[in-house]
RNA sequence: CGGGGCGUGGCGCAGCCCGGUAGCGCGUCUGCUUUGGGAGCAGAAAGUCGGAGGUUCAAAUCCUCUCGCCCCGACCA
C-alpha cells in the first residue's frame, strides 16, 4: 500500500483525556477514533490489526475443529427469560421493543441463543462433541467504560461454546481450547498468564482466565514463582505473615474518637495485624459481620461466595443491627451471622469494645466469639502460597480471554438434551470461551511501545515493512524504493510505502509511531555508496545493506520471525 | 449509582476568580526558501466559547438547569 493514499491521520498530541497508553497511542497514530463513550471507529490501521488478531484466532479454532457461525445481535426477551437473566443481568443488557410491542435485547454474550440452536438440532449422542464459535459484535451498557478499547460498550468477541455428552468430553473440550488459547496468544506475541478465575456470572464449575500484565489492567493476579500458582485475587487463596502472639490479657482500654484502624494503630503505638476489622454487610439474609485482620483487605467477591450478593451497610443500619457506633464494632457478643478470614484463627487481637470510644485488647477468636471461618481475606504481594509457603506476587493485568466450564446450566433450562448410547435424555454438557481481540491489539501496544510510539509484534502488525525514500523528488531514491516495494509485495509481504512528500523527520516519526517492525530507509547518501537503512523498531538498531542484497535480507529478518 | 475534573477554530490549551474588542501553539490553504528526525519566512481561511434559561447597558466570564466526556469508586461475560 501506499502511504499517501492510506487514510493515517497521526496526531502529535495525545488527547487529553486519554489515560492508557494503548489509549493515547491508538489514537495518536490514527489506528482508531472514538465516537462516544465506549464506542470506537476502527480506522484503516487499527482495521488491519484487528483482521489480523480475527484471522490467528480463527486459525487456531479451526485447527481444534471449532466451527464458524453467525448468530443475531437481535434477541428475543423469551430465551433470555427462561434462563432467568433476563432479570438477573440488569442495566448492562439493551432493551428494546420491536414495533410489535414485543422485548427484545441486544446480545452481550450469546449462551441462550447457542444453547436454542443446539437444543434444536442436536439429538443423540452421535451429533456430539460439536464446537461452535463466533466472531462479532457484543453490546454491553457498561456502567463504565474506560482506558480506550479496553472497556467499551461495543466490541467484537470470539466466543465460542462446546457441546458433550459427558464431563470427560467437556474436560477434552475445555484442554482444548485452553491449549489452542495458548498458542494464540504466543502467536500474537503477547506475555501472559494462565490463572484460575471465578465463574462470576456464568454460573459453572472451573474457569481460567488469560491475563497479559499491564499497568492498565483491571485485575490482579496473585502469582507464585516456586510452585507456579496463579490465580485471580478474587479467588487467590493465600496465608498472610502471623504477627507474634503478644501477651496480653482481655481488658478494655479507652480510645475515645479512634475510629479507623490507621487511627486506633496509632494511638496505641501497635501494628495493624494485631486488630480485628469488623465490617458490616447486608446480605439478602440480613446483616453480616465479616472480620478480616488489621493488616488485610475484605474481598468481597470472597465473602460474596459464603454470603450471596451483599452491600456495606450505613452507618445508621450498623447502629440499629448491631447496637454500636460505626470505628467500635467488635465480634463479641453479636447474634448476626459472622465470618471470619481464616488469618483470624489463632492470636490475640485488639478490636472493638461495641461501645463508643473503647477497644478491647486481648480478644481470643474462639473463645471470645465463636465465628464461621472463611478465606475471605484479599491476597497481596508477600502473602505465602496456600499451595506450597512461598511468598506470592501480584501483578496487574488486562483480561485477554477466559475459559468457563458452563455444565448443564444453559442446556437444562433450554432443555437442550440428546439421547445417550443407552437411550436415556440427558442434558448436554457445555463450556463457553472467550477471546477480546480488541484487549489482545491494546495489551500488544501495552507491552510494546516506547517514548516514540508502538512497537508492533510482526504477527499483528499493521504492515511488515515500511520502506521510507527519504525524498522522493529523487529519482534514483524513488526508483529504488520502488523497487524493493514491488519485490517485497510480490513474495507476499504486507508492505508501506512511505511515497508522501514529506520532510524526512516527519515520515521518521510518523514511522515509530505506527510502530511497524522493519523499516528500509532508501536515501541519496547511501545510494551513493549503494546501500539502504534496514532498521528494527524493536532494537532500532540500523544495519546498511547493498541495494541488490535489501529484499533478501528483509525477507530473511521477516521469516525468522514468523 | 456515589465522588472529582473538564467542555473555548480540526487537535492541544490560555482567558473565567475581578463581566466590556475571543487569544496562543499545532494542523489546514497560498507563495518563496528549505530538505536524513515532526523546517523558516510572509500571507490566509476557520470559533460566538457544549446547550437552554436568567441577571446585566453589556456574559466565554456571574446564577440556575441540562447534555456530553474523562478519572476514582461501586458494578462488570
Amino acid at each position: 500500500m501506499r502511504y499517501s493514499r492510506l487514510f493515517i491521520p497521526t496526531l502529535k498530541e495525545a488527547p487529553s483525556d486519554a489515560e492508557a497508553v494503548s489509549h493515547k497511542l491508538m489514537v495518536r497514530g490514527g489506528f482508531v477514533r472514538q465516537l462516544a463513550a465506549g464506542l470506537y471507529i476502527y480506522l484503516p490501521l487499527g482495521q488491519r490489526v484487528m483482521d489480523k488478531i480475527n484471522t490467528i484466532i480463527r486459525e487456531e479454532m479451526n485447527a481444534i475443529g471449532a466451527q464458524e457461525v453467525t448468530m443475531p445481535v437481535l434477541h428475543p426477551a423469551e430465551i433470555w427469560q427462561q434462563t432467568g437473566r433476563w432479570e438477573t443481568i440488569g442495566d448492562e443488557m439493551f432493551r428494546l421493543k420491536d414495533r410489535g410491542g414485543r422485548d427484545m435485547c441486544l446480545g452481550m454474550t450469546h449462551e441462550e441463543i447457542m444453547t436454542w440452536l443446539a437444543a434444536h438440532d442436536l439429538r443423540s449422542y452421535r451429533d456430539l462433541p460439536q464446537m461452535w464459535y463466533q466472531l462479532q459484535t457484543k453490546l454491553r451498557d457498561e456502567a463504565r467504560p474506560k482506558s480506550g478499547v479496553l472497556r467499551t460498550r461495543e466490541f467484537v468477541m470470539k466466543d465460542s461454546y462446546s457441546f458433550d455428552r459427558d464431563d470427560e468430553g467437556l474436560d477434552r473440550s475445555y484442554q482444548l481450547h485452553l491449549e489452542a488459547y495458548k498458542i494464540i496468544y504466543a502467536r500474537c506475541g503477547l506475555n501472559f498468564h494462565l490463572v484460575q478465575s471465578d465463574t462470576g456470572m456464568m454460573g459453572g464449575s472451573m474457569a481460567h482466565e488469560f491475563m497479559a500484565p499491564s499497568p492498565a489492567g483491571e485485575d490482579v493476579v496473585a502469582l507464585c514463582g516456586s510452585c507456579g500458582y496463579a490465580a485471580n485475587v478474587e479467588l487467590a487463596l493465600s496465608v498472610p505473615k502471623a504477627p507474634a502472639v503478644p501477651d496480653w490479657t482481655y481488658e478494655e482500654v479507652a480510645t475515645p474518637e479512634k475510629r479507623t484502624i490507621d487511627e486506633v494503630t496509632r494511638f496505641l503505638k501497635l501494628t495493624p495485624d494485631l486488630f480485628i476489622k469488623s465490617i458490616v454487610v447486608m446480605s439478602e439474609a440480613g446483616p453480616v459481620l465479616a472480620l478480616v485482620r488489621g493488616d488485610q483487605t475484605l474481598h468481597e467477591k470472597k465473602l460474596a461466595r459464603f454470603i450471596g450478593p451483599h452491600r456495606p451497610a450505613q452507618k445508621d443500619e450498623v447502629k440499629s443491627s448491631l447496637g454500636v457506633p460505626v470505628g467500635f464494632i467488635g465480634p463479641m457478643g453479636h447474634k448476626v451471622r459472622m465470618i471470619a478470614d481464616v488469618s483470624l484463627k489463632e492470636g490475640l487481637y485488639v478490636a472493638g469494645a461495641n461501645k463508643e470510644g473503647y477497644h478491647v485488647k486481648g480478644v481470643r477468636p474462639g473463645e471470645h466469639f465463636k465465628p464461621e471461618y472463611a478465606d475471605i481475606h484479599m491476597a497481596e504481594a508477600g502473602d505465602a502460597c496456600a499451595e506450597c509457603g512461598k511468598p506470592l506476587r501480584t501483578e496487574r493485568v488486562i483480561e485477554i480471554g477466559n475459559i468457563f466450564k458452563l455444565g448443564t446450566k444453559y442446556s437444562v433450562a433450554l432443555k437442550a438434551t440428546f439421547l445417550d448410547e443407552d437411550g436415556s435424555e440427558k442434558p448436554i454438557i457445555m463450556g463457553s470461551y472467550g477471546i477480546g481481540p480488541a484487549r489482545v491489539a491494546a495489551a500488544a501496544i501495552e507491552q510494546g511501545h516506547d517514548e516514540n510510539g508502538m512497537i508492533w509484534p510482526a504477527a499483528i502488525a499493521p504492515f511488515q515493512v515500511l520502506v521510507i525514500p527519504v525524498n522522493v523528488k529523487d529519482a534514483a531514491s524513488m526508483d529504488r524504493a520502488e523497487e524493493i516495494y514491488a519485490a517485497l509485495e510480490e513474495k507476499g509481504f504486507e508492505v508501506l510505502l512511505d511515497d508522501r512528500d514529506e520532510r524526512a523527520g516527519v515520515k521518521f516519526k510518523d514511522a515509530d509511531l505506527i510502530g511497524i517492525p522493519w523499516r528500509v530507509v532508501i536515501g541519496e547518501k547511501g545510494l551513493k555508496e549503494g546501500v539502504v537503512e534496514l532498521k528494527e523498531r524493536r532494537t532500532g538498531s540500523v544495519e546498511k545493506v547493498p541495494v541488490a542484497e535489501a529484499v533478501d535480507r528483509v525477507v530473511r529478518k521477516l521469516v525468522i520471525e514468523a
